[in-house]
DNA sequence: AACTCCTTCAACCGCGGCAGA
DNA sequence: TTCTGCCGCGGTTGAAGGAGT
């Protein structure tokens, strides 16, 4: 639908590039580098927007994109982490992922809160299941400490925070509500104040075994009882709680999962593992040597890449 | 095979901030 | 001080392709 449009007497061209407009651009940029876009237009080399210009350069054509590249477990924590911290603000939040443009966060946030919704809406009630009523869930009794990430500025952590996020605020503490709240009232929750935040739900693993994680979608019969044990709420943030993360742990975090999770009635945390999925998880989890192996490839480019990389 | 629905992602739009005239 | 133009950001849209039926 590569559309046209008339912008100041000329005839812009809207819609996907072309391979040409590329070369031009890429010739373009490297002549004069990556700025003075409305340039591009008014020296007459692209029928294109300065904007629409930068935007290709930026999504596309600069060096070190990850395009088409999955975002890794890692990837996800940190966008997790700075969202929670800095609210929508995705150019800030990309330059903290080497090779991430802020529409990638941007669109990766929105599937990720797409599916979220999508699965507290509809997920089913589990079929005949010897754990059925007895759903294992977290019990948000106290706060859940949310610390920060090391490699946080100090200047940006001190600031105010984006209006929609504001629970991991000034207090570094994430405020969960009463799960009893969440249950009684399954059909009056609201996403921006009742939930806890959407972006700690384990996706993966909701997606996988929906009576875990999802205590509203069919309330349980039981009391709850699961507790988190401040180590482990630690852990919560740093990965245990995390997409992949229980496919990812070496045993002996396992193991200490166990006692620090509580699972009701004699259930232990590698009960989970049938749940999860099947033998890859158990693997993962009982044999220490596939830990490493098991994180995604471009998992590793983050430690290898610095945001100063990108920069000319 | 054909159709529908869903997901992903590239690209556009509108707005606000900033700098220079 | 005001105006204007440019840049960057966040929100939104729509096409393409995949999954499901």
């Amino acid at each position: 639908m590569a559309g046209r449009r008339r912008d100041e007497g000329l005839v812009m061209r809207k819609g996907p590039w072309m391979a040409e407009e590329d070369e031009i651009l890429m010739g373009y940029v490297k002549k004069y580098g990556p700025r003075d876009w409305s340039s591009i237009q008014s020296k007459g080399l692209l029928p294109r927007t300065g904007k629409s210009c930068r935007l290709r350069w930026v999504n596309k054509l600069k060096p070190n994109l990850k395009t088409g590249c999955k975002f890794s477990a890692e990837e996800e924590r940190i966008v997790i982490d700075l969202q929670a911290q800095f609210g929508n603000k995705w150019a800030k939040i990309a330059t903290y992922l080497p090779g991430r443009t802020d529409n990638d966060v941007k669109n990766f946030w929105s599937t990720r809160q797409k599916r979220l919704a999508r699965m507290l809406q509809t997920t089913p009630p589990p079929k005949s299941h010897k754990h059925e009523g007895k759903v294992p869930v977290l019990r948000e009794e106290t706060a859940v400490k949310a610390p920060r990430l090391n490699s946080m500025p100090q200047e940006e952590s001190s600031k105010g925070q984006s209006s929609e996020s504001s629970y991991m605020g000034n207090s570094d503490i994430i405020e969960m509500v009463e799960l009893q709240d969440l249950v009684k009232k399954p059909n009056s929750f609201n996403f921006e104040t009742s939930l806890p935040p959407l972006e700690y739900f384990d996706v993966e693993m909701m997606e996988k075994n929906p009576c875990i994680n999802l205590p509203f979608a069919q309330p349980p019969q039981m009391p709850l009882d699961i507790t988190l044990l401040q180590e482990s709420q630690g852990l919560l943030i740093n990965g245990v709680d995390n997409t992949y993360s229980l496919g990812l742990f070496p045993c002996q975090e396992a193991l200490e999962l166990d006692d620090a999770l509580q699972l009701p009635l004699g259930m232990q945390f590698s009960d989970l593992d049938g749940q999860l999925g099947g033998k890859q998880e158990v693997d993962s989890v009982t044999n220490p040597k596939t830990y490493i192996g098991d994180f995604p490839a471009d998992m590793l480019d983050y430690f290898e890449s610095t945001p100063s990389m990108l920069e000319w």
